[in-house]
DNA sequence: GCAAGTGTATTGCGCTGCGATACACTTGCA
DNA sequence: TGCAAGTGTATCGCAGCGCAATACACTTGC
């Protein structure tokens, strides 16, 4: 496992070298790991020139987490439904720590760059979805997670001090939805909504991201709340 | 890997002996394993009830599997542009022996139920993406692969006779791109184009997917081929 | 022509994963 | 009510396997 998460800090092919260190081990060590995980899939040469690259393998296991996750499950439907009567980016995305994971994403026409990709996370102190999701911690958990993040902006809007964070989250507590503009992407806006499982506690949340060049801050939230709100309560468990 | 492989059989939470049989190991050292597992974020447990399933920490994995993947660095904004010109549904789908794997996915607005996620696959010899591929093989190639498929038909419609499927591969041959309609969902037709590496060798293939109910199959190759090729050579480095 | 990189193969010690065993708890049937 | 058959958990000791050491073939570039 430590050889695979590797290739997290990669942006290309990397060779053993490489692999040892960022696995914390000997170089010969990674060859024989390297080895043996390539016979099952899970490591492949890259075609062209040096080094190597996860493989398709792992996919196997992305579909298995998506597909038996009750909560993909029971949203899949809903956010799809959702999509019909908004024609905005609609995701999901997961709870974990300090981050939100995207779990299910679905486009519109016009989208950027390679966000298609499952598994693109967002840091969750400057995010609408995190802001949602903090909205039902209590006052020492969002502390915690928002002295524990590195808060490096993102855009020059991205808010970093902890008051301004928090008075996100207390606005997001008071409104029930959380709004979030220019904080990851210059020029988007997004509304998030949390998702709670039975016992109360924030797992994930929807957001729907549009554009401000389309919207004004007040018609996005006119037009998207009511829908998004509803979907989350039908997701909810609480 | 094997306790994580376990997952695949599954349809929900597995149990500890359910893991133990399909890991192919003792009760007690899949307990073991998935305690280590879980505390790596590889394996949680079912909130509700018994159980235990993927973690949300393979989802690092897969994001280094597509993002670092050549050739989805390569598709992902071709795809993207063929989608402006063609609003049907656009997946690439890797090459894998006997199976064709999703990678990437675009979808459009009436999707079907949760063809959303990644790492579904479908077999090679009865997709139109598989049958693409096929085409750009030797005629031993083809039959190893059809001979050890499953050919087990998903509707009324499905080729299943090796001479039927032979055939449709030397018509993609002939035409440089293949055509399948009612293979895997009745209803659905699709257009499919192989990708190449550098070597010739097919790697990939470009799915067009549309529906019976709106085209004529000589409406759709008109208006559908000519784009899809396109984009197919810009992918492909051959 | 040497130095510093690649990736590969083989050998052997010692750590770690596996199996055995025991225990607490829930469920359902006798 | 009590037993049987399931859950998940914890601990311990041996043996097999993962890691380090070593050697080698090949490419790249100074």
């Amino acid at each position: 496992m430590n050889v695979l998460s590797a290739f997290h800090l990669a942006d290309g092919p990397m060779t053993l070298s490489q692999l040892a260190k960022g696995a914390g081990m000997d170089r010969s060590a990674a060859q024989r790991m390297v080895h043996t995980l390539r016979t099952l899939g899970y490591i492949r040469r890259d075609e062209s020139g040096n080094g190597f690259l996860p493989g398709i393998r792992i996919l196997d296991h992305t579909l298995d987490t998506l597909r038996l996750d009750p909560l993909v499950r029971r949203a899949t439907p809903v956010l799809q439904e959702l999509r019909k009567s908004v024609r905005e980016r609609i995701d999901l995305s997961l709870f974990d720590d300090l981050r939100m994971l995207y779990a299910v994403r679905l486009q519109t026409k016009r989208q950027k760059f390679y966000t298609t990709l499952v598994g693109h996370s967002v840091p969750t102190f400057c995010s609408s979805g995190g802001w949602a999701v903090l909205s039902k911690l209590s006052d020492e958990q969002v502390s915690g997670i928002v002295n524990r993040s590195d808060r490096r902006p993102f855009t020059p809007d991205t808010l970093t001090d902890a008051q301004d964070i928090k008075a996100q989250v207390q606005k997001a507590r008071d409104d029930g939805y959380a709004i979030a503009t220019n904080q990851i992407l210059s020029g988007e806006i997004a509304a998030a909504f949390p998702v709670l499982n039975t016992k109360g506690d924030p797992i994930a949340a929807i957001h729907i991201a549009g554009s401000l060049a389309e919207w004004t801050q007040d018609e996005y939230i006119q037009r998207v709340v009511p829908l998004g709100q509803e979907a989350a309560r039908a997701i909810s468990q609480y």
